[in-house]
DNA sequence: CTTATTTGTTAACTTAAGTGAACGAATCTA
DNA sequence: TAGATTCGTTCACTTAAGTTAACAAATAAG
């Protein structure tokens, strides 16, 4: 399970077995069960992640009701706002699959930095690879219809059409769940015709 | 103008004399006509911007038409997504006012490196930083209606909509000019009644 | 196994966004 | 300055999303 986070880390530095064996002395790894909650609304937490195995989502509770608006799933890394801001978080963060997460804490930061040095250079390469990829999903977004959204959904993540439940999916799409079940028969029912 | 690059930077960091002095010496600081196109689509810059004064925008061209999904205003920074993943812009970038830009570009890395060490660690904070402010601007979208987003701007960016066209506002905020007009009219027409 | 809760879909109705066209006003250009 | 283009708004009409409610299927709880 290591060996996917050693290869994942390789696509932007070189790690040598020091490293690594350094990286596993820092006993990060965990497993974490289906429904778990990780991160809740107005908490200050400094706890980052990523998933090796498994699917998280971050969702918000506005007017009682929850608005899923991100998963996360194998490879995928998330810093919550929180943890850069600090300031109360605004969202939550929930465990719907399994997983086998990664999970570092800025207390490590030392520690790390320490026996890792290759670190800031490889976050700093990471996270702006992934601003720039984000920057992009939400042009995306905007410039696109909620069916297109879920069209392009379909092409990109066709994984999560399958494993998240469709009303939290709804509202990772901008809509309401009869929405989303409205726009899938009108899709099915072109495909006929 | 320097210093108000200083300033920003020592958000972040703590900044020599010398590290100033060295910073200037890059010769990285433009100023940029309004109208001038700074990226187009296609094609493979290295180039980043940070803006000291002015505005850019970035901008698709679909089906003929522009869509407007970001602007960059005093003190934002902008790494297109073709400079980190190293293919052809899918986009555009303009400077829709006569503006004063920091332009940096990946082949000054060793140098920036070499004149300024702590640059590394300063953009990791400040782009992960980016990172995690961009997932709650695209939640807050995710989450709320045309109209709502327009207030939520009217709020948070009040100087936007006065020095950006309307046209180009209206696919900011994810829908047609028309309906952005329609949606002011119908805001002023809730105010007085 | 039975009951309660959650989840997904369908339907009727309301509301707002998309579309295409028209029209001044502002801006640019020759 | 005259003519062309761009820009913002309005209108009538179409299309699709929001809302409220009902109901069946799947899942969880006792």
């Amino acid at each position: 399970m290591q060996d996917l986070l050693f290869d994942f880390i390789s696509k932007y530095i070189s790690i040598s077995e020091d490293e690594k064996n350094a990286i596993i002395s820092l006993d990060i790894f965990r497993s974490v069960k289906k429904g778990t909650i990780l991160l809740k609304e107005g908490q200050n937490s400094k706890e980052s992640y990523f998933v090796l195995k498994g699917c998280i989502r971050t969702y918000y509770v506005l007017d009682g009701d929850e608005k899923t608006t991100a998963f996360y799933t194998e490879m995928d890394a998330l810093t919550p706002h929180c943890v850069t801001s600090k300031t109360p978080s605004q969202y939550y963060i929930n465990c719907i699959e399994d997983s086998i997460l990664l999970i570092s804490n800025t207390d490590m930061e030392e520690e790390v930095n320490t026996k890792f040095p290759k670190f800031d250079i490889m976050c700093r390469m990471f996270s702006s690879e992934l601003l720039a990829k984000n920057k992009v999903d939400f042009d995306e977004f905007k410039t696109s219809s909620p069916e297109q959204r879920y069209l392009n959904l379909l092409q990109k993540r066709p994984d999560l059409i399958q494993r998240v439940p469709q009303h939290q999916l709804a509202s990772y799409l901008g809509i309401k769940p009869q929405s989303l079940s409205r726009l899938k028969a009108r899709i099915l029912e072109k495909d006929k015709g």
